[in-house]
DNA sequence: TCTCTATTTCTGTAATTACAGAAATTCGGG
DNA sequence: CCCGAATTTCTGTAATTACAGAAATAGAGA
């Protein structure tokens, strides 16, 4: 078993994960080559992922330009090697925060900033419909709310997180006023 | 102000939601429709949803239609009107976990399924790197963890949710054992 | 039941996005 | 400073996705 992409399993895993890229927004070929770097022990370089996944040259530095600006891939320097080499965080809570907070930063930051610009503009006029400026306020309100929410629980050390996603729906019990 | 389009923040508003819409995997078209129901204090049937957004029939049929699979967009029958029209929740909790709970049903559940049946299927061979298994064992576990959470805590009343929501990562404080 | 209108489904086209290959650039080693 | 390998950027093409218009269906009212 000389070549990851020889494990049925493995290939499925990486084709699963381009189509979950695509359903949400991140380009197949992103997917894959995350998916790849996941699942290897060993950094690899461009060309062993052009090889692996069948894929252009191109295609995989711009991947590799795109994970890492999520920083969930690294590039790392092997000795007697002039090729860059590139491995994936393999600690999933460290992956999923990094890839939320580079999406809010991308998406939804602006969105805020936008629906911020717009319910001021509606404040400043009296020839709109009441419901139309209220509508815009409460969802400025409503993400603007959920963003610092994320950015508050984010900063609580992974070990807190894990215990809270244990304790599931049960944290409404710890609520001070609830019964028990 | 006899049209909602006429308002420069409406416009912006709808067209920015469809942008939005394309960066998580929702066509524009559908996220488009959506604004304008969320800004609408009326029902609106599909010619007029046409109309406004300069989209052609069949595409607002097929948006209304998304838009109803998940629950947050109404169809609702007019007084002496033989046309459909619809509305939109305005209910942005309620709509958030309508849209979150409809697209774990579409894909994560999905990538869940598939990943166990994945472990499963390499648990049983002996030919394949341990750390291939590890890894994909993780993540099924992650992301059925994940997934187990969100369907606890979506069954809190709202409120709660907000009152969570409020304390941010306050919320460490309240687990015990920690200080104050 | 028939007719007229509303609605959905189907099909071809337009627009977007992803991609491969080529050209240009960068960068390490001698 | 020059050569050669590695990498990135650029450009045209392929594939996908979204869309418009036409055709088919459904359904209310007479």
């Amino acid at each position: 078993m000389a070549d990851i992409m020889e494990i049925p399993e493995a290939r499925a895993f990486i084709l699963h994960w381009g189509e979950m890229g695509s359903e949400w927004g991140v380009n197949r070929s992103v997917a894959q080559i995350h998916a790849l770097l996941y699942l290897s022990d060993k950094p690899r370089h461009a060309e062993d992922i052009c090889e692996k996944l069948g894929l252009a040259r191109s295609n995989v530095s711009n991947g590799l330009k795109e994970l890492q600006s999520y920083q969930i891939v690294r590039r790392v320097h092997m000795e007697g090697d002039r090729r860059d080499h590139f491995i994936a965080d393999t600690d999933l809570w460290d992956m999923l925060m990094k890839i939320t907070a580079e999406r809010k930063r991308r998406e939804i930051d602006p969105t805020i900033q936008l629906l911020g610009e717009l319910a001021e503009s509606l404040d400043k006029r009296d020839d709109v419909p009441a419901h139309v400026r209220e509508r815009v306020g409460r969802m400025h309100d409503f993400i603007g709310n959920l963003a610092n929410w994320y950015a508050d629980v984010r900063r609580l050390p992974k070990s807190t997180l894990v215990t809270l996603m244990k304790l599931g729906g049960r944290v409404a019990r710890l609520l001070p006023g609830s019964k028990a």
